[in-house]
DNA sequence: GCTTTTTTGTCACCTGGGTGACACATAGGC
DNA sequence: GCCTATGTGTCACCCAGGTGACAAAAAAGC
């Protein structure tokens, strides 16, 4: 059997969580939180499912990681004690971006992110949630696509950043998405990290499989078959 | 000469920008914004320098990049009219992370962080400031590596990952920093992407360069030397 | 201690994507 | 419209890193 750790301010402080936070803040959310025992391999919470939680590392090793397109895992980091982490459950309606399971043995804290907010800083949730979605929700997309690109070829790279700019730079049009800017093979090379050549080859190869269209230098994708390329399954949200 | 365009509530509305936001404050955080024109090309803010601004794009196009070991540019990201950037200002004493440049002629209204927050969340900024740190900022960090990912070799991208597990897992030693975790070969690879042979072979390499150590299975590692061989600037925090 | 399993080390071979070079197409500038 | 600069398309060649295979070494069971 396993002994379980006593988590009070002290202990708060020696991980230096929330070291902004008063004592009795801290004892306050304390108060709310429960804490469970995790064993080594166990899944805390799978990406995709509706996040609702946010956790607090007490002991051990957590562990973030992500399906690629080929079914491997990509291990995305590891959760040190003192981390916070589930913080998907801060932004509205947002769903797990990574799985998170057990790397040793761990001891986490759980807390609910409405709990969280209020007590840490005195403002409502809601409030909170929005702004918190308008101002990092897009540095969590630029994640997401990154930790993709991890195990990616380059179409499936390309197919992943066409995808990014047709969210933000597309109008609806008869003959699909198009993208609102003209970009060079060279711009889209820098975007995902590869030769200008390669790019150039790998969109021809695109546009013969219908893809995407080329009208003068504007190009017109179809985001179902793009995720398609890219390995996601066929929309998400 | 260039038409100013009009930032008006409609305006804000039509963009999209501060979706959650009543009227009034955004009437009031307008009154704070001061508008200017960024030409094509052009750096509104290098990577490294204090970061003391949030931006909204108005019109036009922004592009966040990143200046790789070998000297070339990463283009991180290209932002659209209506989003907010340079977010790194939310954050307590951060450094921007990217630098930023007009991918074509802009509109961009620029606030203080401290007078965003205030008007729309209505908590004191230094807790909020506080908070982000304490929640995305491991988010960024995660992001940050990434980036970085994108342009290095197989070496560098251990190096990278290595020192950010030093950061993490790390307590000082006479010989170095001791890596508390016990990490396979196999592990490094999920987490840089590589297969486990030729993180084998790179991982002996770097023990041969003293840039690292094992003792049993904890890896003993020297931060200064995995910076240099990750292609960092000698100890920037 | 001995056995089984996991990890490490090192091959030889293959492939996706980088590099350089150059012809052709397009788009601005004026 | 012509000229120049900037993109695009397509080579041939090279290399970092993936793959499979297998032996040696460490750890973990018991």
């Amino acid at each position: 059997m396993v002994r379980t750790p006593i988590l009070n301010v002290a202990t708060v402080r020696r991980l230096k969580a929330f070291s902004w936070a008063t004592d009795r803040q801290v004892e306050r959310l304390l108060s709310h939180m429960r804490l469970q025992y995790v064993e080594k391999r166990t899944v805390l919470f799978n990406e995709g499912v509706p996040s609702d939680s946010l956790y607090l590392l007490v002991s051990g090793v957590a562990k973030l990681s992500l399906r690629s397109p080929d079914d491997e895992r990509v291990l995305v980091s590891l959760v040190a004690p003192g981390e916070l982490f589930g913080i998907t459950s801060l932004m509205p309606g947002m769903h797990r971006a990574f799985r998170s399971e057990a790397f040793s043995d761990c001891w986490v804290g759980a807390v609910r992110p409405e709990v969280f907010v209020t007590t840490l800083l005195d403002c409502p949730f809601a409030e909170f949630s929005a702004m918190m979605e308008g101002t990092v929700g897009r540095w969590f997309a630029l994640l997401y696509r990154y930790t993709r690109f991890q195990s990616s070829s380059l179409r499936q790279k390309l197919a992943l950043a066409l995808l990014e700019l047709a969210r933000k730079f597309g109008v609806r049009d008869a003959r699909g998405t198009l993208l609102i800017l003209r970009l060079t093979h060279e711009d889209l090379a820098d975007l995902v990290g590869a030769s200008r050549q390669k790019v150039t080859e790998h969109m021809k190869e695109l546009e013969r499989q219908q893809v995407l269209l080329r009208d003068r230098r504007k190009l017109i994708v179809h985001p179902d078959r793009l995720r398609e390329t890219a390995g996601l399954p066929p929309d998400e949200k």
